[in-house]
DNA sequence: TGTACATCAGTGAACGCGCGTTCACTGATGTAC
DNA sequence: TGTACATCAGTGAACGCGCGTTCACTGATGTAC
């Protein structure tokens, strides 16, 4: 039966919602487009009607991810007049770097887990991606000390530094010694001090 | 028909040596068991004569993928006592962040390019991950300054920004503007006079 | 405002394909005498 | 050392399954009058 344009808008963007979580956890490849239909309410025959492939999906549910990604970091960067760099730099490490980053992917920062899933697919993932990494370096940089160019490496550099801890931390995650705790330690410690 | 014994074992240690290079520049799922025996030369109703499951050949394949990389940065340990410390490590982080390591992802570190995958698979290879990580981390502390659990976290902070940067250069290499070469020269940069 | 019809989002069966795994078979190797 | 037979690594067809995508169909929505 067809159903009203807004309701229709609305099944479109729960399944990009849901695709923008479910890549972040598992991967692209590894989420059937029944999967994603079935998170969404739907059945999978309906797919085609709003999207051309699911790389296409893919493409938009890459950009969701790093639409909130960004929305988030602008909203912190707004902190800095009433608390402070620092304070707002902190904050955001280690909210970068808790426990419930590491547990949570799918609502996580979309830079840790699509990067190795985006090198390994097409040029219009890669593209997308490129682009999200382009807009989340343009604010983190705001976070940093220092002025212009000096901004941005370093905004780079730790970013970087992040994305290494928490890809490292996932996987070593539920090992019984403290691996994850101690790389994520480990992380945190390098940061104290370094942005003065 | 039958060969020998050792004819056997090479066989296995070919398609073991495919699957660490392959898995790391396709990931585990990407590969079919069909496309590692052709590349060492065999054809797929073999497999399960030296593998239990695809499952069992992955951790081998870590392992081997582990084993190799330890061993080249053990190797460049030893040029501690010659070259002094500083000079070794600066070689390291050149290296890890050169050209050829984001181009070659099947021959290089396999924290780098298995990270996200381990992540995302069962016990069995996270299990093989943690242990390459926690054998990486006590060689790498090796090229560290300073003393005792300092240069361990040293090490861990340091792999994690060369880890980060490589993946996000590995995904965003393609890009038309210099975002990939940017990202390595941040985080090269992030080094200069840390270390001292 | 009311009526008649075209549109199109959603459904579920079906398609072709590639995958991991199994299996009967082959024939050189390894072994017992 | 030589012979007879069991073993087992390799082969290629086959299995069952899940996937991305297509399609005929349904019926409420949107639109033309």
């Amino acid at each position: 039966m067809r159903i009203s344009k807004e309701a229709a808008a609305a099944n479109r963007a729960r399944v990009v919602k849901a695709a923008a979580q479910m890549f972040r956890e598992k991967g692209v490849d590894a989420i059937a487009v029944a999967d994603l239909m079935r998170a969404a309410g739907l059945t999978h025959g309906g797919f085609y009607n709003h999207f051309e492939s699911k790389d296409a999906l893919a493409a938009a549910a890459y950009r969701e991810a790093f639409d909130h990604a960004v929305e988030r970091a602008e909203h912190r960067s707004t902190r800095i007049a009433t608390e402070g760099l620092d304070k707002v730099l902190t904050d955001y490490i280690d909210h970068y770097l808790s426990q419930e980053t590491i547990d949570s992917p799918g609502t996580s920062c979309p830079l840790s887990a699509l990067g190795t899933d985006a090198a390994r697919h097409g040029t219009l993932l890669r593209a997308e991606f490129a682009d999200g990494v382009r807009r989340y370096i343009d604010v983190f940089a705001r976070l940093m000390p220092g002025h212009k160019e000096r901004r941005r490496r370093r905004a780079i550099a730790t970013l970087s530094t992040l994305i290494g801890a928490v890809t490292l931390a996932r996987a070593c995650s539920g090992a019984d010694d403290g691996l994850a705790d101690e790389i994520v330690a480990a992380a945190k410690t390098s940061f104290k001090g370094a942005h003065r």
